[in-house]
DNA sequence: CGGAGCGTTGAAAGCCCTCAACGTTTGTGG
DNA sequence: CCACAAACGTTGAGGGCTTTCAACGCTCCG
């Protein structure tokens, strides 16, 4: 089984041919195991590797002066964690781990290789890259101009709706171990009032979310409340994910 | 005098070779000139331009359900409007411009023909997108981790090194054009407490705001209360130096 | 010169935060 | 298997920041 089966899937894949994807598969140099809750990489420093996050969640985000912290992105299985890292040179965030996690290590020099010998595989590089500023863009919206139950119903879909591309959910359910501490700082929330949304929302039958699983319970009446389309995850429709 | 001049002015621009200057210069098709407060893309449209921004400012944003807008991005000269569209072929998020706006417009089969023949062009037409999502971020912490103040102190500032860069700031000053209304928009505001908190500015002898033009009066005090630290710019110099 | 858009200010209401206490779950060592 | 501690989750009360609503002044331009 390839290691790279996640990335992209249902969000572009089928437009990599075989020989991309051994290209791609044989660029990872390792895997390596992170505990949770774990700093991985910190705003400034040089990087020279990419990773690709096989298994977990991970996040980026920046300090506030205040002591909390502000995620800026969520990474979901089959997402590169860093892969801007390769034209930047550095990172301007933290780069962590929330649950343990599984990861294959690409080093910059061979993403080098592929700029040069497949331009076409390094524009759907380029491509991941730009779906994570697109959800950059969500995450601007959505702690701009909803409301509380609105941006945790924002989240929980875009989440759903995430790991549902990657298979990693199960029917309305999906499993999501973080503690709603992480959900404000991924929200700009207090987890205080991460609690009280998450009754509102579990009394509205909408959402519940106990002891690590999240349920979606009424999809539509959370979309409308959270002002959710999925447009922006760029997610192919119709066409079913096989493991390659 | 060419019109990509200012592409990665101040921000890595020197890693172009002459040959690059003149690829990427040969790529334009034709400029055009927009008037203010006119939409030029919307969302979900494909696009096959790209839009290198010479003159004016224009802005990114989502509508929400009650009428509001968020913007998502501020788009000043010599950015890449929507280079991101290339690897998407279509956007998440409309377009539109702010003043009047001078574009040279970029057909994306001539970005085909980079990525073949000009890897070393094409990272940095990479990189240039990537600077965009590094903007994207500071933003989703601007937003969720600042108070207002502390918002609009940080986005006078980032407008600043970022006109700086490309030789649009005139000692601590510069020529901004937005409404009230416009910087809500930008900061998740109402344009009223937008109006109270330059009050405060100008009062707190930071900065001020009047008839278009910015004057940052204080740097260091606004770079604390606005938690600002030029990093994510990547901006070549690595100076932010002052210039009273 | 008139109107529309923008800017300014005040008062009141609402949303979210802070602080605090307590209950529940999880993990660890005896 | 139990005891215990630490982390996490839950709930209430009070306060603060921002919004809402409203009114009025200013500026610019047709």
């Amino acid at each position: 089984m390839r290691v790279t089966k996640d990335f992209l899937r249902g969000r572009g894949r089928n437009g990599l041919t075989q020989a991309e994807k051994d290209v791609l598969e044989g660029a990872v140099e390792r895997i390596e195991h992170l505990p949770a809750r774990r700093i991985v990489t910190r705003r400034g420093e040089p990087v020279t590797n990419s990773t690709l996050l096989l298994d977990g969640v991970m996040c980026r985000y920046m300090d506030a002066r205040d002591g909390f912290r502000q995620l800026v992105a969520l990474q979901l299985t089959g997402d590169f964690v860093d892969l801007h890292g390769y034209p930047l040179r550095r990172l301007d965030h933290d780069v962590g781990t929330l649950t343990e996690a599984r990861v294959a290590i690409i080093p910059h020099a061979r993403i080098d290789k592929i700029l040069i010998d497949h331009p076409h595989l390094a524009r759907l590089l380029w491509r991941s890259t730009l779906l994570d500023a697109a959800l950059h863009r969500e995450w601007i919206f959505r702690i701009g101009r909803l409301d509380a139950a609105g941006r945790l119903a924002h989240f929980l879909l875009e989440t759903y709706h995430r790991l549902r591309a990657v298979g990693a959910a199960d029917g309305n359910a999906f499993d999501f171990a973080l503690t709603q501490q992480d959900l404000g700082e991924a929200l700009g929330l207090t987890s205080v009032h991460v609690n009280r949304m998450l009754r509102r929302l579990r009394e509205g039958g909408m959402a519940e979310f106990a002891r690590g699983v999240v349920r979606i319970t009424d999809h539509d009446r959370l979309a409308r409340l959270g002002e959710f389309d999925p447009d922006y995850l760029y997610l192919e429709t119709g066409t079913w994910n096989r493991d390659d």
